[in-house]
DNA sequence: AGACTCCGTTCAGAAACAGAACCTATACAC
DNA sequence: GTGTATAGGTTCTGTTTCTGAACGGAGTCT
C-alpha cells in the first residue's frame, strides 16, 4: 500500500476555511514561491523548466507547488506532447482573476520599493 | 559580545533587489503572517496582544514580523504607556498604500474560496 | 505578598526548504 | 547502440524556520 503523498495538513489549510476572504486568498497563493509561480504565468511562461530558470526555486517546491495551483484550480495542466510526455501549466479563469491582486502588489513594489543601483558607475 | 539577533539573510532579501516589483513587494509582505498582521491594522487592531489573539501566530514569529514591518517603514511603533511602557504597531503612508492589494485578495477571496458550510444544520 | 496584564524571549521538537544527485522517456548525432 | 542533450520530475541529506509551551521583566490591583 504504497501512498506517494500523503495530503498533509498544515496551518495553511487552516486559513482556507478562514472567515476573512484575505486570509482564505493567502491559503491558496500566501507562500513565498506560488504567487511568484502565478506572475511568470501572467507573463506567458508555462513549462516547469521555464519556472525553475526564472525563480530559481528548487524543482522539489516547484513540483510541489505546481501540484497545488493544480489541484486549487488556479492553474491547469494539459500534455502539449504525448511522447515525451510533457506539460504545460495555464492560468484558469480562476487563476486569470489574480490580476487585480497582481497589479496591486506591482504598484506598491513600484513606488515603495525602488531597487537601489550602487551610487556610481 | 553578545549579538542579540543577528540579521541573517535569507531568500526574502534576495528578491528586494529582484527586477520585478511584485517580487519586491513580497520581500516585505510575502510570508504565512505578515500580510495577515498588515490586515490586522486595517482593521484597527494595533498590539501585540490583539494580534497574537486574532491571528494565533506564535508570539516569536510576531514578535520578529512586529520588527520586520518597522524596520521596512510599513508600520511603526509608537510607545502609548511610558510606564509601565507599551507599544501600539500602526500603519505608516508605505504600509497604508497596501490597501489596493488587499482588496485585490479580499475580491479573489471572496469570489473563489468560498467558505464551505457543513451541508445542513 | 500574591495574582494579573502586556510584551516579549528562550528552548526543544517538528515541518519546510535548499542544493545536489538521480530517474524516466525521448530525440539526435555518430 | 553508445553517448549527449532536453524535459519533467523524485529522492536524499543537511540547514533554516516554525510551532508550542514555558519563562522573564515591569508594572498594577487587591
Amino acid at each position: 500500500m504504497v501512498r506517494a503523498r500523503e495530503e498533509r495538513a498544515s496551518r495553511w489549510d487552516e486559513l482556507a476555511t478562514d472567515w476573512c476572504p484575505v486570509a482564505r486568498a493567502l491559503s491558496v497563493i500566501g507562500d513565498r514561491w506560488t504567487l511568484l509561480i502565478v506572475r511568470d504565468c501572467f507573463l506567458g511562461k508555462s513549462r516547469f523548466e521555464e519556472f525553475q530558470k526564472s525563480l530559481g526555486v528548487t524543482r522539489h517546491v516547484l513540483s510541489e507547488r505546481l501540484r497545488r495551483l493544480v489541484e486549487q484550480g488556479v492553474l491547469e495542466r494539459n500534455a502539449y506532447s504525448e511522447r515525451p510526455l510533457r506539460f504545460t501549466y495555464s492560468l484558469t479563469d480562476k487563476g486569470r482573476d489574480f490580476a487585480p491582486a497582481l497589479v496591486g502588489l506591482k504598484d506598491w513594489g513600484k513606488k515603495h520599493m525602488p531597487v537601489r543601483k550602487p551610487a556610481a558607475g
